[in-house]
RNA sequence: GCCCUCAUCGUCUAGAGGCCUAGGACACGGGCUUUUCACGCCUGUAACUGGGGUUCGAAUCCCCAUGAGGGCACCA
């Protein structure tokens, strides 16, 4: 039987490219009838969060990607955590300590670090080995077990990119226990891979180097190797690989540019406005590093759009589960016939190893959002309901207030012009609450004497409308507003931005609707008593 | 620097020697529809990295160059 296996680190969030890994496997796995199998590679004790496990499952369960064996929602850690196998793992350390395929090791990581620097002074690569000159073969305490890897050249057949060898000269002894006593990521995925019955792993290409260890770790052990398959990697449109610290970058990006333009607002004034002190957004310009607290903290006081890197920042953008699988899937496979909308099942049933290509990809976010609106018009509407209930569960708009019969409504008006939920969330604020008037729009269509003049002629319409204030009763009146003034529509225009506040919304028969006659009218009167130039600003 | 891998429109890709004057989708341009914005429909621009081979014939096979990416941790 086929079984494969998604294997994250608990060190962050899940992200899109780890997504697309777990699809693929999970694809594998469930087209052959296979099993999936997810485990937590949690060896890195200063990096591995519970919280992390925790988010990485809920994201995967968002998108619908089940796992047949592996950790259980809710429940403290169970076997498929690396964390918990230490046994299991010192186990078959010891076997190869006592055949003599592994050996300790006494360099201090400083030690290493300095036999690293020399090597490249000399310009000639650095590789541990246990015959190299200078080797401590004594010393400190706690110290590392390495694994000798054999002196030839390891060939293998990788299921995507074909045969793959490497020189023995290039190998070096990888360390598979470190000295706080858990083993290394080398050691861990050949020992649960083997033990778990994986069948094939299916990898991103960054750890087609690892796989020539793997495979001499396999056969000191007596194992017999699962299959190997390394998939093309996605990247940025500017071809920079996609990570977490692009959010961050962005952020900083967007202060330094804020803080050019505006010479009143200094780093202390921007950091007391987004809540954080002076000094940490200060270090936070300067240094690369990634910090998700200054970065939300930025993102909300600068009113920024932060790009979408983490599984859940789509989530929160408002796009459907079903959507970005079916994106992801396309970079870097395609199942043929010119296929791009595809369900889940027809992606199981298409998906096959042949389909992946070996180019790396780049993940055009244009595209995702034409197919997630593909994806809004294409659902029925109780999909799209629990799509938004969904969207609502991780997100504070008014949206989330609205009641059944109102999300319907919206649902019909906005299903056609918008690419992800959050638009719909963000565009619809004005049936909620009073109207925030745009000063462009204004400024367009309430500016003069005559608009003014216009906006009364359309009251005195609508304020004739008979109950009940309905799409039919108001049709006959709508299209006396259209062709009021010089140009047919201008006067509708003036309508629409007193209503909504702005130049673009839904139709505004329906728009009216739903916002019932009272509202309607109200906003209008409001507009005229408010004076239009109180709006110029 | 060393090692590994890859190479078709701006992007994702189809293409497994003749079906290719290279197809589809996104994006972009033009048009139609239209009370705004969209949706929808029609339509246009746009690619085989370069050079050598092999072959009657090459986007497809081989070699070299170039370019791009990955790896070179007590991270995974």
């Amino acid at each position: 039987m086929i079984r494969t296996r998604f294997a994250p680190s608990p060190t962050g969030y899940l992200h899109v490219g780890g997504a697309r890994t777990a699809l693929f496997n999970w694809l594998f796995a469930r087209k052959y009838g296979g099993e999936f199998v997810l485990r937590i590679e949690d060896t890195d004790q200063v990096r591995s969060t519970a919280e992390s496990a925790a988010g990485i499952l809920t994201d995967l369960q968002w998108l619908g990607l089940d796992w047949d064996k592996g950790p259980v929602p809710g429940i403290t850690k169970n076997e498929y955590f690396q964390s918990m196998r230490l046994d299991i793992y010192n186990q078959y350390l010891n076997q190869l300590l006592e055949t003599g395929a592994a050996y300790e090791a006494y360099e201090t990581p400083a030690q290493l670090a300095v036999m690293r620097a020399k090597a490249e002074k000399e310009k000639r690569p650095f590789r541990y080995r246990k015959n190299m000159a200078g080797r401590a073969t004594a010393g400190t305490d706690p110290s590392v077990v390495r694994f000798e890897m054999p002196h030839k050249t390891v060939e293998f057949n990788d299921l995507i990119l074909g045969s793959i060898s490497v020189g023995g000269e290039e190998h070096d002894d990888i360390v598979i226990r470190k000295s706080d006593g858990f083993p290394t990521y080398h050691f861990a995925v050949v020992v649960d891979d083997h033990l778990m019955g994986i069948t094939h792993v299916l990898r991103a290409q960054e750890h087609l180097m690892n796989t020539p260890k793997h495979l001499s770790l396999y056969q000191a052990l007596g194992w017999t190797p699962p299959e190997h398959a390394h998939m093309p990697l996605v990247f940025n449109m500017d071809n920079t690989k996609m990570s977490k610290r692009d959010k961050s970058k962005a952020a900083r990006h967007a202060a330094q540019m804020r803080l050019k333009q505006d010479a009143s607002l200094t780093v202390d004034v921007l950091a007391a406005k987004a809540g954080i002190t002076g000094s940490a957004l200060q270090a936070f310009l300067h240094q690369k590093q990634d910090d998700p607290i200054i970065t939300s903290a930025l993102a909300g006081t600068l009113n920024l759009q932060l790009p979408e890197i983490d599984v859940q920042d789509f989530r929160r953008s408002g796009y459907l589960a079903d959507a970005l699988l079916n994106f992801i899937a396309l970079i870097g496979w395609a199942p043929g016939e010119n296929r791009e909308i595809l369900t889940r099942e027809e992606l199981r049933s298409l998906f096959s190893l042949d389909g992946i290509g070996k180019t790396n990809g780049r993940f055009d976010r244009k595209k995702l959002l034409w197919m997630n609106g593909e994806y809004i018009r294409r659902a029925n509407t109780s999909t799209l309901t629990a799509a938004i209930a969904n969207f609502n569960a991780v997100t504070d708009f008014p949206l989330k207030h609205a009641s059944a019969a109102m999300t319907q409504n919206l649902i019909g008006m906005y299903r056609e012009r918008i690419g992800t939920i959050a638009e719909m969330a963000e565009n619809s604020r004005f049936f909620f609450g009073p109207p925030t008037y745009e000063s462009k729009s204004v400024k367009k269509y309430l500016a003069t004497a005559a608009d003014a003049a216009h906006l009364r002629q359309v009251a005195a319409i609508l304020g004739k409308v008979a109950d009940p204030w309905t799409a039919e009763s108001l049709s006959a009146p709508m299209e006396r507003i259209i062709e009021l003034g010089e140009k047919r529509g201008v006067v509708a225009q003036i309508l629409r931005v007193a209503v909504s506040g702005g130049a673009v919304s839904p139709p505004l028969l329906e728009t009216l609707v739903l916002l019932g006659k009272e509202t309607s009218m109200q906003r209008i009167a409001e507009l005229e008593r408010m004076g239009l130039a109180g709006f110029e600003a």
